[in-house]
DNA sequence: CCTGAAACTTTGCGCGCGTAAATTTTTTAT
DNA sequence: ATAAAAAATTTACGCGCGCAAAGTTTCAGG
């Protein structure tokens, strides 16, 4: 397997005009089918393959697309970025992931950054922090763009995302039904940009269901939200705040640090008779089913929301669709024995 | 901020020839002072930056670094590749982040991509199937890189992880002395590197204390740890595989899941006199600490671990030592409440 | 003020490939 | 078989920048 150098190179060894090679990786499809085939033999014999740089500085359109999320370390974000990120590679597309890390000025690097690398698209789940908002809002005019799990209001072509009132809906009326309605735990300041989406949610659900909302806001910055709702949980619960025995929170990371602090406090939770608490999440996070005990919580659907961005993504950037489309997919309602 | 679309046209309109520009961009430190504030200047009023594209065209080193790991949904490794490409940034490095989703086929396909990325070094952690073995070496010859959290015998230049005999060795004592020594819990056919390493220091710690080691290996695919552990500890609490009353899992992730089991089959956990068994882990993941009871585990010093890696890669893209350097750092106790 | 090094400018080539136009070859349809 | 259509080839230019060589300016130290 000899290293050839450029195209030209391989264009000679192969018999076939440079173009036509250049054609060929360009879309293997749109050559003749002998042509294909010489080309795939020498492609077996020699080993080539096309200096990308060198390709991506001619074309306009690179075959690059990002996919950039607020915090990799959160499975539900790995989770879904690993879906994306395979459905760009069989639409044929190369996908860089980026994570902001909770940092709005990371967020703006790597925009600036993504600019340069002139990609085809770009699927972003934004950060809460209003500061970018105009910074992003002036990327997705330039670049095609696909927001995904929280929506920034006109900006980008399309959005794709959970129906929180419907989520909301789903659990807080089985919470109802099958005890005391739920008081609401989040937090003060979130990270989490759906957050204040989900407590309003909540406000409409349980005025829909006639009861009286109860929200518990806790302190703490940043993406701990295990330990975040742990110390919330352990005040909240010596301080009393809770005015019911049932707890849904904002996200399932903050329940799991509240059944934490429950454990500590020597609570029991649960749905059966000796329980004195119950507790529920939003999203299912991956690990919602390893809790003790495992979290009742409405899930998203991972699935649906990175297949539709990712064909949301490649409608915009094939001329697309003249407006904005907002696609939410409703949750599943998951009952396991925390609620 | 007008758009300027090349380094000529920059050059012009800043009043400084276009080869300083270059040198200027490759590094700002090597023109002189009053020639650099022009450029900055002109840097505030036009809206340039150089097309990465050309420039990796013709440097013959690029700035990229590759970032490997075997599963980015894996808070472990979503941690050490957040703190990873960290340093690499700045370092002054282009990082780029990659999973291998657990696919052997994907690591392979990642590897081959990032040899048209041209990068000037890789940060790779391996995936454990031997298939790839021989073209990770391959690589590594061809491209300055660095194995973290599980080794292969000389491949690359240099391999950074934690010192699993040490690690054993500390939680197998600390669990010896205060009550039972432990029973290893484990997969048959383990997707994590380490597995094999840590089930023989296991046997070590077992025997220099004198116990005799009880292994219960379970079956199950992939990558999800926390259902095979819960699956497989069911199994072994119900045909009663444990010897003892003391559990060590092969890594944090089991461990969950098997919390998750015993608290099904209702048995309390922890160090305290109610509890039947007690179980351990190993990792200290970031989740670690809010299990219930919270595990107790042994730490692997990502910090550490993530800093050396890269000070080791950088150290090899310039030229770097001659020999393969190993460098293992130690783990400490994390005593929670479980065991 | 002189001198030499350091920094800068000018000039010009080359990288590997995209891409367009004109021509030739091959395939398909009549 | 022949004409028309499709595909390949030849030729040639351009992209934006790296990089080297030679000449010119700037600056520090004596």
């Amino acid at each position: 397997m000899a290293k050839i150098k450029n195209m030209e190179e391989f264009a000679a060894l192969s018999g076939v005009s440079r173009p036509t090679i250049s054609k060929y990786f360009h879309d293997p499809a749109s050559v003749r089918d002998t042509t294909r085939e010489r080309i795939e033999e020498a492609l077996e014999q020699y080993d080539y393959r096309p200096n990308i740089y060198a390709i991506n500085q001619n074309r306009k359109l690179t075959k690059n697309v990002g996919v950039v999320v607020p915090y990799l370390a959160d499975p539900f974000f790995a989770e879904i970025a690993r879906s994306i990120e395979q459905r760009c590679l069989d639409a044929g597309y190369r996908p860089s992931l980026f994570s902001s890390h909770g940092d709005p000025l990371l967020e703006v690097d790597i925009l600036n950054g993504l600019r340069s690398l002139k990609p085809a698209g770009v699927l972003l789940a934004p950060l809460a922090r209003s500061a970018n908002k105009s910074l992003v809002a002036k990327f997705a005019r330039d670049v095609p763009t696909v927001l995904f799990d929280s929506n920034v209001p006109d900006v980008g072509a399309a959005f794709v995302g959970s129906d929180n009132p419907q989520l909301s809906m789903l659990i807080v009326d089985y919470l109802c039904r099958t005890g005391e309605p739920p008081c609401f735990f989040e937090m003060k300041n979130p990270s989490n940009p759906n957050a204040n989406k989900r407590r309003q949610s909540y406000y409409t659900a349980m005025e829909a269901l006639g009861h009286e909302p109860h929200v518990v806001s806790v302190e703490g910055d940043g993406w701990g939200f295990e330990e975040i709702g742990r110390e919330g949980g352990r005040i909240a619960l010596e301080t009393k705040q809770f005015k019911t025995d049932t707890v849904l929170c904002s996200n399932d990371r903050l329940a799991i640090g509240l059944l934490t602090a429950c454990y500590e406090h020597g609570l029991r939770v649960g749905r059966s008779a000796d329980s004195t608490i119950r507790v529920a999440g939003q999203d299912d996070h991956p690990f919602a089913r390893f809790t003790c005990p495992p979290l009742t919580t409405v899930a998203q659907n991972y699935d649906l929301i990175s297949q539709y961005a990712v064909e949301a993504l490649l409608s915009a950037m094939q001329g697309g669709k003249e407006s904005r489309e907002i696609k939410l997919f409703e949750g599943k309602l998951v009952m396991r024995q925390s609620a």
